[in-house]
DNA sequence: CGAATAGTTGATGTATCTCAAGCAGGGTGG
DNA sequence: CCACCCTGCTTGAGATACATCAACTATTCG
């Protein structure tokens, strides 16, 4: 799932469990697709593009470590990013033969290239794909609700929430309201591209946070909340 | 695909060939699990709700004819359309165990009900709904960066576009420039919530493009192109 | 024919963008 | 070690695209 909590290349193990573990027991099946003599370790340092939009979409990368984020761009250079993806996420699996949108790190990530025909002819690749894609759109309908409906206060509380480690796309269901503190490993042009905004909308309302005491700025990119529960309720979901 | 065109249950056979004469080879399996015994056809009138945002996925929808949206809604009653699909499409495939948003039929639509158990367990069902899956995440891309980065007017020729019979999110590759004829089987409150607007701002686009001679009003719901590339330099995408 | 519903148009407001200047932090070289 | 520069971030003033509110018009259906 496009988890954008841990994405950030976090220290510390990432949420989920390690894919040999999971319960569904298709994952057997992925392992071995890891093993595969085709498949390959690699690494990228910051803001490198791992693939271009038009390159030849022959290959898949799951994420080991890091964040990556996929954007596209209009002719005039408007780009919209439309997806932060984090470890254990599956990414490079376009429609057709060619992607739909360019791949960049966001900060130094390690992937395991996965050759397509690999990944395809078994039922536990298939099914372990299929799980992919399907919470990627989930994450995806929400983002289309972000971008559509909601403000730009919203979006940024929105997105910040999502950046808190231990938490997906659910709801608030933290019983303990402990102050949580998110590092934001993306600048600001980014957040904006990524939130449908212009870098000064999203460095004001992030300001004006700050005013009313919802955020704490420990550095430029780590950001304190001493009420999560306050900032959730800012997203316009709940 | 989500293939806006075509999607609004217009006379006439749908673009995509049938799933039986594909040339993947893999639609034989896919035919199979169409025929199974749990199975069924089921027909509903226009603005049905198919399934409601939390209840129970299991089982997976193809449409046979016609159109449906998804949308999500905010606690406050805003709501995002957030895909319309239609024939060869499938829907219901949600992350969990619930749907993450509400399925309504926009016109009269067949569908083919399959159980979630017949789908997942041959190759050839997970690889072509994986190969769904991956179409809808590039339509939902597409419209990422509709509602993050272009104007209203963008989005209304993006949209109108889009459901031109023949074309789907392809590069205007049209030779002819033929004047096409669109039918928005939908109200403009639904194209509204599909495109982040109001309706009022729907309303006035295509008004101004009417009077630009852009558009012809052959009725409410159905539009005449006249120049179809003029329309389509207004995208935002050429 | 008339009510009900959906769509259009106008006047006004406002959230967000645009343009422009100033500021901070982090790295480099003197 | 500190001044300097570069880049990314913040802040302000003004413009604008779209939303909102409200009236009016077209269409549909009994």
């Amino acid at each position: 799932m496009a988890y954008l909590n841990h994405a950030m290349g976090e220290a510390g193990a990432p949420v989920r469990a390690p894919i040999a573990v999971r319960p569904t027991g298709e994952q057997i099946g992925w392992d071995e697709i890891l093993a595969s003599p085709r498949t390959r370790t690699v690494r990228m340092s910051e803001h490198e593009i791992v693939y271009d939009e038009g390159d030849v979409a022959d290959r898949l990368y799951e994420i080991s470590d890091g964040a990556v984020m996929l954007y596209k761009l209009l002719p005039d250079g408007r780009r919209q990013v439309v997806e932060i993806l984090g470890p254990g996420d599956l990414f490079g699996l376009s429609a057709g033969d060619a992607h739909d949108c360019v791949a960049e790190t966001l900060v130094a990530s390690g992937f395991r290239v996965i050759d397509r025909r690999d990944a395809e002819t078994s039922v536990a690749g298939q099914r372990h794909i299929a799980r992919c894609l399907r919470d990627q759109i989930a994450t995806l309908h929400e983002h289309a609700v972000l971008l559509g409906r909601k403000s730009a206060c919203e979006r940024v509380a929105t997105f910040i929430v999502r950046m808190v480690p231990g938490r997906g796309l659910g709801r608030c269901i933290d019983r303990t309201n402990a102050p949580a503190t998110v590092r934001l490993a993306m600048t600001r042009q980014e957040i904006a591209d990524y939130l449908g905004l212009t870098i000064e909308t999203v460095s004001r309302v992030i300001s004006d946070m700050r005013r009313r005491g919802l955020l704490v700025a420990e550095r430029q990119d780590r950001l304190r909340i001493p009420d999560l529960c306050a900032l959730c309720r800012m997203t316009g979901a709940h």
